[in-house]
DNA sequence: CTCTGGCACTGTCGCCAGACGAGTGCCAAT
DNA sequence: ATTGGCACTCGTCTGGCGACAGTGCCAGAG
């Protein structure tokens, strides 16, 4: 590899470790580069012409940009070993875990503590996983509830309030003729499937039915109930007085769903990493996202990854998400089969 | 009420507005106090001398100390009536809630927005709501899943392992005493209920009942489960830069849902405020809470509250958690029976 | 006894000038 | 291509200075 990437990977990683502009003589005693101070200036000036690196102000050490982090991951990254605590904790934080609402609390905790970032991690998604149960309950004073249940081990519930009294032997044949129907069907199928359920002779039945359908469809189709659960905001706060102004627009952005669920929406199935600007939020200039999805071999069921400002371990970060996601994806596929 | 309140109020209110420590001079223009700045400063000599106004140095103006405050909240604060723009948030943000986890994200969400502070709602508390019914669903695969369905709307899940295939006769006749037994009972009655569930002669069922009941049982009783959201951490950045150094511990603690449960446990049926060091947690003594129970009218399942600066508008503050307190109290009454 | 105007005192904040130092860019030499 | 040297640039730190806001105290008036 030549000597300039070379150049450019201290800095990245002098500036991460140190967060202070690095200049060309700190670089030569920290690295081993064998070259003088003098040779190492005239790399920057080229790296800073083609723009991987600025100086904050005149006569100040050198900050990667944006582009130079993304030659940073690409490029120059090695993969570093998790540590042996880590290793530990990841490999026993979900011990004991009851249900999927812990499993998901468990990991967005675990996340935001080895990555010392705020961590986010979106819930199984509906659409991609199958049903493994429907339950129809009788709750007397004509209202019923629906449960619908995922082979990932969500559990997703409603209460109907059906027009007239209902009766349960009409429920039954309900829930039968829905589970024979659905079970093992993924969930954005279930439309084309329920159709069957609605013609029907009967008056009662009639309406109850169509009343159910509807109701199962809002609960699989509803995506403003693809839920997003993050941890470790406080760790924004650590980053330093210079980032304080800008700490708020980024808390306001979390607090939005929406923004949450656009943020990992196109992250795909493989590590996938965000730098600055190359979020489409503006608020989220600062910071860079580290994501990956999770779920069964190749076939990911939701996502989850870090966020933190662009000046980030990327290395480390990247490690601990794979490792989380690999080892959150063996347990769900596990216990959910 | 004498002077000297009539200025301590004068202090807060003016304090709270600008955020600066408020002089006598500035205090004599702005409120039509009918003495003159030297007489002022007399009375918050005095004032000082109680120990309810300090300054942060010598010659600067004065700043309400926490006892200060409390005699504020306790005495002086009249009721502020919300503004036509908050009455009118109040009256519709629960419209179109689909279900209870719905109704408590727009309640936390609502109460952050018009105080501008970090608010918190506990989710019914499990203990204090009754039994509405108890569904037990055959899975097969020898999995059983248990739904626990309260008046309040909240639905709590497990899914049990049982050793053996079940067969759906005897889960049936288990549904229907179980239900039988517990309808309408409070969950911290369970335990006293569900111990005749368990003799029996038959074998099989023995096992299975056993299971069962330890598990109903871990679902009331486990008080993990006692939820907390919270939101508009984002208004703590806001917070000006002084606060910059605070705001980190209190993000911290906040993510305990320990100490979120210590913090709105003692924070019983009735408005309750508590102010600085008042509170046991020390990270959180720069914040007061503003805290009340929710539900039916005298039987409350619940708390909210608002956390904020002591430099905060209680009167306002007060007003309308109080008012989204009702609100919600009426809602789940309502719908839920 | 209470209130008021006057006055001296004190600490903070903003401003400016100067010293310091880190770091650069360029150039001539190897 | 690399290196040592050197002048230059700016940002940061420091100390001093004056303006300012607000106080405490006191003597006098109602």
């Amino acid at each position: 590899m030549s000597r300039k990437l070379e150049v450019l990977r201290a800095i990245v990683e002098d500036y991460v470790a140190t967060e202070e502009p690095v200049g060309s003589k700190s670089l030569a005693e920290r690295h081993a580069l064998g070259v003088s101070p003098a040779t190492i200036r005239n790399d920057m000036a080229l790296l800073e012409e083609e723009g991987f690196i600025t100086q904050p102000h005149t006569s100040a050490g050198r900050v990667p940009t944006d582009k130079g982090y993304r030659l940073f991951v690409d490029r120059l990254a090695g993969v570093k070993p998790l540590s042996a605590a880590e290793r530990r904790a990841i490999e026993s934080f979900l011990e004991g875990a009851v249900d999927l609402d812990d499993v998901i609390g468990r990991t967005v905790r675990l996340l935001s503590q080895i990555t010392r970032q705020v961590a986010v991690v979106q819930y199984p998604s509906l659409t991609r996983s199958t049903v493994r149960h429907i339950e129809l309950v009788n709750l007397g004073t004509r209202r019923v509830m629906i449960v619908l249940i995922t082979d990932t081990g969500r559990v997703e519930q409603r209460i109907l309030d059906a027009k007239a009294e209902v009766s349960d032997i009409l429920l039954g044949e309900l829930r039968a003729r829905a589970n024979a129907l659905c079970v093992g069907k993924r969930l954005n199928e279930l439309p084309d499937l329920l159709i069957s359920l609605a013609p029907r002779a009967d008056q009662e039945e009639e309406v109850l039915s169509s009343l159910v359908v509807s109701m199962i469809l809002e609960m699989a189709i509803e995506q403003s109930e693809e839920r997003i659960v993050l941890s470790g905001t406080a760790n924004l706060a650590r980053l330093g007085p210079d980032f304080t102004h800008s700490v708020r627009p980024v808390l306001e952005a979390l607090e939005e769903q929406v923004v949450l669920l656009r943020l990992l929406g196109d992250a795909a199935e493989s590590m996938t990493v965000r730098i600055g600007h190359e979020h489409e939020l503006h608020s989220l200039q600062g910071t860079s996202l580290v994501a990956t999805g999770y779920g069964r071999a190749g076939e990911p069921v939701g996502t989850m990854g870090i966020l933190g400002p662009t000046r980030m371990d990327y290395p480390g970060s990247i490690a601990s998400v794979r490792a989380v996601a690999q080892y959150v994806g063996n347990f769900l596929t596990e216990s959910g089969s």
